[in-house]
DNA sequence: CCCAAGCTGACACAAACCTGACACGGAGCA
DNA sequence: TGCTCCGTGTCAGGTTTGTGTCAGCTTGGG
């Protein structure tokens, strides 16, 4: 997937850009509406990430004219929170979705999966594994049809897990996906929620190990 | 959703049956017209998925009599390439979509969803969960036997989550779908409403449960 | 046997949530 | 215009609970 991530804030930039090239994504930057205008003249994206004040003009304007130029590349707008009005008439000039700053980097790709998702056709989205089920809807946990009542960051948590089984996250990864860029939680934290998540997980065949000096993967018993 | 499948593909009929389980659905697989004769008669179903190739006849004559008998479950055909010229009389028929096989299981529940959501959009459409039977056009709910009358607010958040329940909607996107664009409610307000559907609900088996720091779901206790 | 890495029960805190009360404003009416 | 009624959204405060840290423990590699 190739993203245009439209930003002027360098720290936020640097870890969006970080996050979604680590998910194997490609991401150019624009600093401003005339940079992201060249980007977009030259090349086709799957997804724009687009702040709303800029050095130069206003996201609204960029988005307004994406849309009337008939272009259909899916927009998630990046809002503070101070722009609570904003949020709104964003949807109504044609984003598909926002999210609002301070934000969780497990939130936005949800989020953008989720762009993704309704796009092609609404597919539903339940992951399996094993016996267990991961619905992101409802989000449950079905560890061999018992129902699983999971908070919200045992939740994200597994998600990344799940989202892909059998490979190796680091601690440090994880930290990275799970709060948000302007939080900074120790790594004992996680050990602390795979803890939580092995709980949940007893009886099941899916199972978090942990991979001493690496870090952790989700794999079958 | 209860679905009646209606297929003599043993292979076909559990890949399709194991998938809408998987979703949350009730199925009742019946391989020939006979079968399915006598699951209509004891059951009422959301949603029929029927073959036209039957070991005991077409599919054809089971929609017809079905629409003669002024049944109005929706139907969705499953036909073969080869029967093409079929595809448009069984739409005369009375069915409400077709699908060509073989298809993609996400294509079968996406169309299923548009059916479903065409069904709502028209005439009478009782929104049935557990207990609780909701009429949009009355506007009232009734929970076993007690009739409630909900007033505009209610009404419209309560359609939201009967529409699709136990799908976790979080608060930012209730004030999305029940607020305008020039009215920035707080979130606080549907704290309020939800507290006020759920006095509503007292008693009954339908519940809409909070699921802390996502958002509220309806589902049943 | 030692040290680093990982695990976990307990805990304190802040965010999230709930709810009774209230103020606002539009509709209907005299 | 003045009045009441009713639906609505905000607020304040009280309550719940998710969350991250810590300290002390266990485990495993060298």
């Amino acid at each position: 997937m190739r993203y245009l991530l439209v930003e002027d804030n360098d720290q936020l930039a640097n870890a969006v850009l970080d996050r979604l090239t680590l998910d194997g994504h490609v991401v150019d930057r624009a600093p401003d509406l005339g940079t992201a205008d060249d980007f977009i003249a030259t090349t086709e994206y799957d997804m724009i990430l687009l702040d709303i004040m800029l050095p130069d003009g206003d996201g609204r304007q960029f988005l307004q004219a994406h849309r009337t130029a008939q272009r259909n590349t899916p927009v998630i707008v990046l809002t503070a929170r101070s722009e609570v009005s904003d949020r709104v008439s964003v949807l109504d000039l044609g984003a598909d979705d926002y999210i609002v700053k301070p934000f969780d980097f497990s939130e936005l790709e949800a989020r953008c999966r989720a762009v993704q998702r309704r796009r092609s056709g609404g597919a539903s989205n339940l992951h399996k594994y094993g016996d267990v089920v991961f619905d992101p809807l409802a989000c449950t946990l079905t560890v061999n049809g018992r129902e699983v009542r999971l908070r919200n960051r045992e939740l994200r948590l597994f998600e990344i897990f799940i989202a892909a089984p059998d490979q190796v996250f680091s601690k440090s990864k994880l930290v990275d996906r799970l709060f948000s860029y302007d939080v900074d939680a120790s790594e004992n934290a996680i050990e602390v929620y795979v803890g939580r998540l092995r709980k949940h997980l007893e009886g099941a065949q899916a199972q978090i190990v942990t991979v001493r000096g690496l870090g952790y993967r989700l794999s079958l018993s």
